[in-house]
DNA sequence: TTCGTACTCAACCGCAAGGTTGAATAAACG
DNA sequence: CGTTTATTCAACCTTGCGGTTGAGTACGAA
């Protein structure tokens, strides 16, 4: 787990780091905000911060007391892009089949 | 890490997992095959196919002796289907966002 | 039936992940 | 200033992961 795929892959892995990154698509959040809507407590949820920050999946931003949590939506096109590449890569393979068996018979 | 989505984040955050995907994008391989391409023992290339098989990225084949493994893309969809949704929900907030920026000057 | 080949199972190891609690830092407020 | 509020840091615990080696299973060939 080193380069940035990984980390991103890896990040989105943990069920409530998914579910933040869901609810910052509506609106950017505090540390205290995000923590209320789990069950674990705050120091777990700064530290999945940490983790989404570190897989460059979200930004922060200080304000006074307060950390601003961005969603950075760029990492999601990495990850999209390296499962597209694979998908088509997998549906060429089987065009090539069908066509092969097309032509044998 | 229960569910599917999970499972299936996580069997692509590993570098050696992602390569056999992307290997078996050109052909089924058997456990020995696939192994030859690695520096670590064949059981621990057997652990990842299991983690590939149990996140449904593979599905697998017996055939004398050998086990083919065969790369089943639909998973594909289950992940590019949760980060589109949460990439469109993010770009409509932001389209939101300067809508209201231009109506208000 | 014996032997080699392909693979899995089982036990173990080191380490990182996700959780906890308690203390530290930093800013706002009286 | 002292206190409350927001957040992080630090130490610790348990669990799971990725790796190993060694033994077991299952099939093919001789």
């Amino acid at each position: 787990m080193e380069d940035e795929l990984s980390r991103a892959f890896a990040a989105l892995a943990d069920p409530i780091r998914r579910d933040i990154v869901a609810r910052l698509t509506a609106d950017d959040m505090t540390v205290t905000e995000i923590a209320s809507d789990y069950d674990v407590s705050l120091q777990a949820v700064s530290k999945h911060l940490r983790v989404l920050e570190a897989a460059g999946l979200i930004s922060r931003r200080r304000d006074g007391q307060q950390r601003w949590a961005h969603l950075e939506v760029d990492v999601f096109d990495l990850l999209t892009g390296w499962i597209d590449t694979y998908r088509r890569r997998a549906e060429l393979r089987h065009q090539r089949l069908d066509e092969i068996l097309r032509r044998s018979t």
